[in-house]
DNA sequence: TTCGTCATGTAATGGGTTACATGATTAC
DNA sequence: GTAATCATGTAACCCATTACATGACGAA
């Protein structure tokens, strides 16, 4: 929604799969987002709100389900994996609108200002919703940020060699390795991309095919 | 000062090797301290604002010095590489006071939270000033933070692996190699830090030593 | 003379973190 | 019965980003 709105995109974005609630949507953005965003209450709770009020999503409050069907205490006692889909609290489970729907595509379409590690981390586990074409140019962008990133590197320690420590050597050094392997990565991803590109377009590439 | 306060102690750390000037200091964030971190004035300035209000930095205003030597723009001309540490604009120096000094030792040996990639970064940078055994206590700390983020990684994959799309999996993967490029290169920090520590302790060692 | 860089700030705004507050349910 | 986890929020605080505002200096 707003300029950067990371945390809704990522709400909007488990939303589209299924309905949840609160806390089990935070448990998803710490896990398939990877383990490097926790989000707290105080952030995740205020958002849900937003996105409410934007009407991006409804939510559905199910006030205590007074116990399913009553169940008394059935005596299988030790085998505690049994009961699993119960647990009759207080939830809020929040689902996507339509509206919601055409604001998640809008944000994850934007090329703009995806060029950031979290924000293309977080672009990457919803590029499913995204056409080859958009994908590949959010691709691009990354790796042009990359490439740029590592050229700044490159040049600094050009610029620092011998006149800082070791250790800030090796950090850049480190940088340099990782901004690499990292855009190696990405090209990686974008030779897949282009594989599923290509075929289609292969009718008139020329390059003599089956026949 | 407060509980991360990472600025500070960045402006801290650039300051104890020489004063300088708001402008300067931004410049130097962004490449001593690896091209990841752009800093703003408007979070700049008012933390030089808290530091000298605090007595950590002493602010040295010198306003407008009227050309040192007047200089009345003799030709040498064309080689423009000639005046360097001339330019008399309004600058306000500043430099770190003894409290200050004290105070980014502190923040600097503090071993919580220095575990985020950012932190530690930053803390990597002025690892010179540390004793050895906090290096090692720090690097350490770094490690295991690693290794539990490598875990929960693990345990994604293993968890999400054919339920997810592949590029939720791609994004998996390339977190866990690049985790384990980040231990392995922490692995070599600690090494070199042993390195340095053992030697004094050798005499206690009996390896036998030259004798 | 005009543009780019140097240089220093302020104000508004947004939003994240932390701590606080509450209470139900489950497992031990 | 009590601790852990589930579950939902609020309030205060801090601080970063953005945009705004100003102006001197150097080079073209």
């Amino acid at each position: 929604m707003r300029q950067h709105g990371m945390l809704e995109l990522a709400v909007l974005g488990l939303l589209k799969e299924r309905a949840m609630h609160g806390y089990e949507l935070r448990k998803q953005l710490g896990t398939m987002l990877g383990p490097f965003w926790q989000v707290s209450w105080g952030s995740l709770y205020p958002a849900l709100r937003r996105l409410a009020k934007a009407g991006a999503i409804d939510k559905d409050e199910q006030p205590v389900p007074k116990r399913p069907a009553k169940r008394v205490l059935a005596k299988t006692s030790k085998t505690s994996k049994t009961s699993k889909a119960t647990s009759g609290r207080r939830k809020t489970v929040y689902k996507i609108t339509p509206y919601g729907d055409r604001m998640f595509t809008e944000m994850l379409e934007e090329t703009a200002a995806a060029v950031d590690a979290e924000h293309f981390t977080l672009k990457l586990a919803f590029f499913r919703y995204l056409p080859p074409e958009t994908r590949l140019t959010l691709l691009e962008r990354r790796r042009a940020y990359l490439q740029d990133k590592l050229a700044q590197f490159k040049a600094n320690v050009r610029e620092y060699k011998e006149r800082v420590d070791s250790y800030t050597l090796s950090l850049h050094n480190h940088g340099i390795a990782a901004t690499q392997n990292d855009i190696e990565w990405i090209d990686e991803l974008i030779t897949n991309e282009r594989n599923l590109v290509k075929p289609a377009a292969r009718t008139e590439a020329g390059a003599l095919p089956i026949e």
